[in-house]
Formats: C-alpha cells, sequence, structure tokens
DNA sequence: GCCATGGCTAGTA
DNA sequence: GCCATGGCTAGTA
C-alpha cells in the first residue's frame, strides 16, 4: 500500500461510530487536499478488505454520494444505528456530526 | 482507466 | 452541466 493509502486508511479507521468525515476533508487529513477522488477511490476498492467505516464518509455537503440506492440506503441506516438523524432533505448536519481528527503529533 | 468530488460556469427565470 | 484533479487497486496474464 502507497504511503498516502496508508494515510487515507488509518483516518477512515479513526473515524468514531456516529461521526462523519468528508472525502476532501480525509484527503486534506492526509496532506492533498486536492485528492478527494483519490479518497473514493480508496473507498470504492479497498472498503471490503481493510474493513473500512466507509459509510462514515459523506461528500462535502452532508450528503450520501452513493449513486447506487440499495447501497445509499445501506449507508443511511448505518449511520442511523449509530445515533446519526437526517434532515428533511436526507443531508447530516455536518456541524452536529462532523469529525475532526486530532493534528499529527509533533516530531 | 478508474472513481461514491468539488468548484466554477453558462444558461434560464 | 462540465471537467481538472490525483494517486493507484483489483483483476488478469
Amino acid at each position: 500500500m502507497q504511503p498516502f493509502t496508508e494515510r487515507v486508511v488509518t483516518i477512515i479507521r479513526s473515524i468514531p461510530s456516529g461521526k462523519v468525515m468528508t472525502y476532501g476533508q480525509i484527503a486534506a487529513c492526509a496532506g492533498s487536499p486536492r485528492a478527494a477522488r483519490q479518497v473514493v477511490r480508496i473507498l470504492h476498492s479497498m472498503s471490503a478488505s481493510q474493513q473500512l467505516p466507509w459509510h462514515r464518509v459523506v461528500n462535502k455537503q452532508g450528503e450520501i454520494a452513493l449513486g447506487d440506492a440499495d447501497s445509499a440506503e445501506e449507508q443511511r441506516w448505518r449511520l442511523e444505528e449509530e445515533g446519526i438523524e437526517f434532515t428533511l432533505d436526507q443531508r447530516i448536519p455536518l456541524e452536529r456530526y462532523h469529525f475532526e481528527p486530532d493534528p499529527p503529533a509533533e516530531g
């Protein structure tokens, strides 16, 4: 696994239950603010093998970004199961559920 | 080639 | 809508 990929995987694993991060935010935390699409690719291809909490990643608007209806539904109930409440327009209020990881330790 | 983004624009009202 | 961006896995040979 490449270093960037490894950082992304670590960050996604660190998202606590009941919290979410966005694609762009994860990319930025991993050191590459423009690499949101790469986060998408990692989630798509490695969620199963790396046992990632893939459902805790949403887009910048707090929306479920999955195109496939069944997968989107699964993501929603997984999040609701963790206590997250959606708005009437199917969004997650990020100001309430957003997770901000600790900055990397000094040294 | 892939991908579940994100940001900016033209077109419409 | 459209397309620049970005890092590379999963699947095949």
